[in-house]
RNA sequence: GCCCAGGUAGUGUAGCGGCCUAUCAUGUCGGCCUGUCACGCCGACGACUCGGAUUCGAAUUCCGACCUGGGCGCCA
């Protein structure tokens, strides 16, 4: 029986594993051969005049990145990584890898992000890397818990729409059967419906596509939203909700993840403190304005250099609230007392925006108006519009991008380093 | 969409008009080696993205194509 290698302790006795050749010493009259599986790595020691013949002639024939199963006698040895080694009596080559390999495994030899895409399953059995996606998966678990048990309806929405949601963002034009159609940019409009559906709290962790010809290293032609919408509630009460998810996936990965912050050298990952400060947008420009050469002024997007000066001023997870409603969509409620700022707001990570959400109209003619006011025509949007005419719900929500959430936790150079199989301007395999 | 930068063995690099039959590392293959842990030592193998131009001579300069990285705008 086959045991994961993380369990192979001394005291065993006897073991039997499975997994990849890692590396392979050879010392003439002695071998090492270090074996790999999800759980760890364990050294393999063959004295060449005590191990059976056969066992000799596969480990001749082995080679990097071969998987292989190995049995034989644990011995405690200080010597030996992990303070154990296994004396193979049986040795299998389960199967071949050919070599040389397209990418090196071990990292002797650093390889470009583009090469280590190309051959990402290889890439991935490097401990560091699997060890991303490992934390990755805990964040999702974080964020699963902390909505189910909050009482939220996961839902599922169409990726391919007839129209776009939200204007603005460029939109992947698809053929389907003798209509035109298109893959959503976001499950907005579908969450909203729902809020006239009364579901209360629903949420969905999805793919997101946006068709803009971008080339950096924070955007991703899909990309994962997680998206919450919720009724009877302010846009204050979905931030705080907001923060508190964030806060529960640094906590996870904290608590759970020891093993894989080590291996991405973290020594101790910091949990964001509650009450993330609430900074008006006219702050935020005021800031941006001192500190940045190019000009800005009230009314004007929040660039990349400004977004950065920002981050630096405030140094920690932050809202930017208070948004002029001419630079938000049309879906946000503008306020009551000033209808040229409205309750929205973007929740931003020193080094880039994670988030944005609001409270939404919920008057069926504001909205109509909101959506002429944007140079929208209604007409497009009347699936969506019509729920607005029969009981709907006042309600709030965000959208959270999955892997900016993840880069900006593990301190990520690249966003595509935080998804498998990324999708950018020139990337469409594997 | 705009603007930069770059394509040299499987991988990562040096070279940037003649010293290039192209450097180094890693890898692979062969040899030696019983405690390695980036094992060591000896030897071998393996590359200038493609097409055109300039030149006595091009990896190196120019033009074009293809491919790639990054920045900006916009966005999650």
């Amino acid at each position: 029986m086959r045991i994961p290698i993380q369990e192979v302790t001394p005291g065993i006795g006897k073991a039997e594993i499975v997994g990849f050749v890692h590396e392979l010493r050879d010392l003439g009259g002695l071998s090492f051969l270090l074996i790999r599986d999800r759980t760890g790595i364990i050294q393999v020691t063959v004295p060449k005049k005590k191990v059976p013949e056969h066992v000799l002639s596969a480990v001749r024939e082995v080679s990097r990145e071969s998987v292989v199963r190995v049995s034989g006698t644990v011995k405690a040895i200080e010597k030996a990584p992990g303070g154990r080694e296994l004396v193979p009596e049986t040795f299998e080559i389960v199967s071949l890898a050919q070599s040389p390999l397209p990418l090196d495994v071990v990292e002797k030899v650093p390889a470009e992000l583009d090469t280590r895409l190309d051959s990402r399953f290889l890439d991935v059995r490097r401990p560091r890397v699997a060890a991303v996606f490992h934390i990755r998966n805990a964040c999702i678990q974080a964020v699963y818990e902390q909505l189910f048990s909050r009482g939220f309806i996961q839902i599922t929405t169409p990726k391919v729409v007839a129209a776009a949601t939200e204007g603005g963002t460029e939109l992947f034009p698809i053929a389907y059967f003798e209509k035109e159609a298109f893959l959503n940019q976001s499950p907005q409009l579908y969450k909203q419906m729902m809020m006239g559906a009364g579901f209360e709290r629903v949420f969905e962790i999805g793919p997101i596509f946006r068709a803009e010809e971008h080339n950096t290293t924070k955007h991703l032609n899909e990309a994962t939203s997680i998206d919450v919408e919720v009724s009877y509630a302010s846009h204050h009460d979905v931030m705080e909700l907001l923060e508190e998810i964030v806060i529960a996936a640094y906590r996870k990965v904290a608590d759970s993840c020891g093993q894989f912050l080590e291996q991405m050298e973290i020594r101790d990952l910091p949990v964001p403190a509650s009450g993330f400060p609430r900074l008006p947008y006219s702050e935020a420009i005021e800031i941006a304005a001192k500190k940045i050469d190019e000009p800005i002024a009230y009314g004007d997007d929040i660039g990349t250099a400004a977004e950065k000066a920002i981050g630096e001023e405030i140094g920690s997870h932050y809202f930017i609230v208070d948004w002029p409603t001419a630079i938000k969509p049309y879906y946000a409620m503008p306020c009551e007392h000033d209808p040229s700022v409205c309750k929205a707001f973007d929740m931003m990570h020193p080094r880039m925006e994670l988030s944005s959400g609001s409270e939404r109209i919920h008057q069926h003619d504001l909205l109509v108006r909101q959506i002429q006011a944007k140079g929208l025509n209604p007409e497009s949007f009347s699936f969506y519009l019509t729920p607005f005419r029969y009981g709907m719900p006042p309600h709030s929500g965000w959208g959270l991008g999955a892997e900016r959430l993840i880069m900006t936790m593990l301190g990520l150079q690249n966003i595509r380093e935080a998804v498998l199989f990324p999708r950018d301007r020139h990337r469409l395999v594997p």
